[in-house]
DNA sequence: CCGGTTCGTTCAGGTAAGGTTCAGGTCTTC
DNA sequence: GAAGACCTGAACCTTACCTGAACGAACCGG
């Protein structure tokens, strides 16, 4: 966890970075807005703690800055004891917390646990195989980067299919997945949604095993990256 | 945005419940901790305000239960002054935001905004789709630089799709989210409103994804910029 | 207290998207 | 080369979705 700290008081800065480093994480100090907003440019950090009255630039106005830059870097603000007002614009602005002067330690700590964990828990899983991927999230899919329109049972053919690449899947299975119970079971509706699929994503991507069923996987040339 | 207001005292209750209805949220009350527990079980909230005195169950143990759930709707919670070791324990059960009474309802409403904002993966206060702009705070839109004139109901769908942008939204999550429990769950009332919005968005920027729901996306031609 | 406006909701008719079915055609395997 | 497994184009038909219009509750100024 890598954290800025823009601070100009001396005192509180040093016992601050102290504070952060024992609690594991690494600190950089920033002065000035100046330097706070060419740190928080340039630098990765999990988090940035920023004072509102910096010198040479404001703390609002960095923190506008780098969100008009679309920085989403979680902030915290801190401000003296009072203002209030400033809590609101200073939200407004874009930061994601805010501690009034004086504060206990541990109070700071927590909020800064809480951030990183929100911060933390914007995994999406992309399926991907080969040049096509899916986005559950989105319920999206698109090959070579070109989106695709999928009808709604096209998706979720594709979504169990991508789900269980390089493996055989057989009709029967993907009935079950696809449909409820009651389900005419010698239909022909799925080998109808290959071809439909085929035509859409490429049709050596998915092979068909006589007898089993059919297996999605990459072409011969794709390396299966990420 | 759906909101759930845990709160014991019956005047605040009331005050702040009318503070959050002219804000837009739609408020479900929870005098206790027993039911408040109940409802952020089974209604999908955007947020939850949790003051921690509640009767039956307090507060804390309220959202460890939902997190030990695997719940990660974002908690704000509510204390009095001066227990702030409450906060420490408030924050690692699982809280993202903290208040402490008596606070101006200016700022509890700016954290609910910044909460939200963060959970939806959005720092940046200012919500963008292609042309189309919305301001939170001040609860404008626009599309292309031309000011929306928009009903409450209208802002409000927008401003969830907005959002959620380029994700598929159902119907039923639509619903939940812009109404309160009792709500007639086969109307057609989202499909009118879509119209009406259509019509004052332009009719391409809201795809409509058979059998799953509705998309809200940029036009072709406008570059995804901010 | 009363007409007028605004907005949310309901209803009914229309439309077309998308799923299923069917009838051949093509390929595999023995 | 016959039989069975799979493919495919087109037709069918259900139903999700759209839309214009009307209703009614809330609000507002006079």
């Amino acid at each position: 966890m890598r954290i800025l700290l823009a601070e100009d008081d001396p005192d509180l800065s040093r016992q601050l970075k102290a504070s952060l480093s024992d609690a594991g994480y690494v600190v950089d100090h920033a002065p000035d807005g100046e330097e706070a907003h060419f740190l928080g440019d340039t630098e990765p950090y999990d988090c940035i703690i920023l004072d509102l009255g910096l010198p040479k630039i404001d703390g609002v106005s960095v923190l506008e800055r780098w969100r008009r830059e679309g920085k989403t870097t979680p902030v915290l603000i801190l401000t003296a004891r009072g203002a209030w007002s400033d809590k609101v614009s200073g939200f407004d602005a874009g930061a994601d917390d805010y501690l009034t002067k004086p504060f206990h330690t541990e109070e700071l700590l927590a909020r800064l646990r809480a951030l990183v964990r929100r911060a933390a828990g914007h995994a999406q899983p992309m399926l991907v195989c080969g040049g096509v991927r899916l986005d559950p999230r989105a319920a999206r899919a698109s090959v070579n980067g070109e989106p695709l329109r999928l009808t709604s049972l096209e998706y979720r053919l594709l979504h169990y299919l991508m789900m269980h690449q390089n493996r055989v899947i057989s009709r029967t299975e993907l009935v079950e997945h696809l449909y409820d119970q009651d389900f005419d079971r010698d239909s022909n509706t799925i080998e109808v949604f290959m071809g439909r699929l085929r035509k859409k994503i490429g049709n050596e991507r998915i092979e068909t095993v006589r007898g089993l069923g059919y297996r999605l996987k990459p072409l011969h040339d794709e390396v299966s990256d990420l």
